[in-house]
DNA sequence: AGAAATTAGTTTACAAGGAAACAGTATTCT
DNA sequence: AGAATACTGTTTCCTTGTAAACTAATTTCT
């Protein structure tokens, strides 16, 4: 006697999570694991990681922005920002530059290359953003959107 | 002049994120950071990690689950639940019995001193969860945990 | 029964991300 | 001007989590 047959999904024995499949610090996680494997299984082929596109995107946005303000925006920690822009610098997709009003500072842009990179893949990195919400009717994706942004202070109420 | 006044946040510089800032990914993963930081600030002080407490709840509410099952529904991967467990068991929180029946899987219980850990601390953890939400209504974190709840296949729609 | 396939967990080898201490630059305060 | 303080990014070390190959136990198929 099996507990699974043999086309079927294991049928998983279930667990049983309590209040904790209402906690919003689980859901989240749960979430952004789910996406990130829809994201592999659409996008995610070549080479585009969520997180180093989103850095990408930002200095496409926002020619010129300090790594720092990046790293803040994003919540990525400095130690890291460094590794991420180093290495993107070393593909050529970014350039540092270090202005001399404050040398502190260092400025980022886009080279030529990089630019060609965030145009050839935006669309496919958004046009997944937009079927990641295929198990929710277009409202609840609305809405869900909207109370996250509320929830993270981004975007709905500056 | 400066960017910032002595006791304000600093005004960070605003960096614009386009469509990113609407992307479900994207949104999933601030909200993960944030609520990490609200744990850690509250909670987190003595040792309770979110995800290890998740484990040992798990095996609380299902004492003989086996170990591949509570991985499977927490999306914790086998090789880092083998280490979790492991550590547990090297902690005197978690025994692993392996049954007669079929000598492959391992049967998960709390120890006493499990038992303990997780009812001595259930309470902060889960009243962590209560306060996570506190930036939106009451009405609107219900909708939240709803919708994650749908998105993730958890709880909501069994 | 015995070979082939499946399931469960482990090991190893590595990538992603973070904390803490550090170095260089700029500002503030005598 | 010179000392103290603050800002920005970097380095080093460590923790967390993953992928892929592996071992052991069980089931399936002939």
């Amino acid at each position: 006697m099996s507990r699974m047959s043999r086309e079927d999904q294991p049928v998983a024995e279930v667990v049983d999570l309590g209040p904790l499949a209402s906690s919003l610090g689980f859901l989240f996680r749960m979430g952004q694991i789910e996406v990130f494997d829809m994201f592999y299984d659409t996008v995610g082929r070549l080479g585009l990681k969520p997180g180093e596109f989103s850095v990408l995107w930002a200095v496409h946005l926002n020619p010129g922005v300090r790594q720092g303000a990046v790293a803040e925006t994003l919540r990525i920690k400095p130690a890291h920002m460094t590794k991420l822009i180093r290495s993107f610098e070393s593909q050529g997709l970014i350039a540092r530059h270090i202005p001399v009003e404050d040398r502190r500072g260092i400025e980022l842009r886009l080279t030529e290359l990089g630019e060609a990179f965030v145009n050839d893949n935006a669309q496919a990195f958004f046009s997944y953003a937009r079927q990641e919400a295929s198990r929710l009717t277009p409202e609840e994706a609305a809405q869900l959107i909207a109370l996250l942004q509320k929830f993270t202070r981004l975007g709905g109420t500056p």
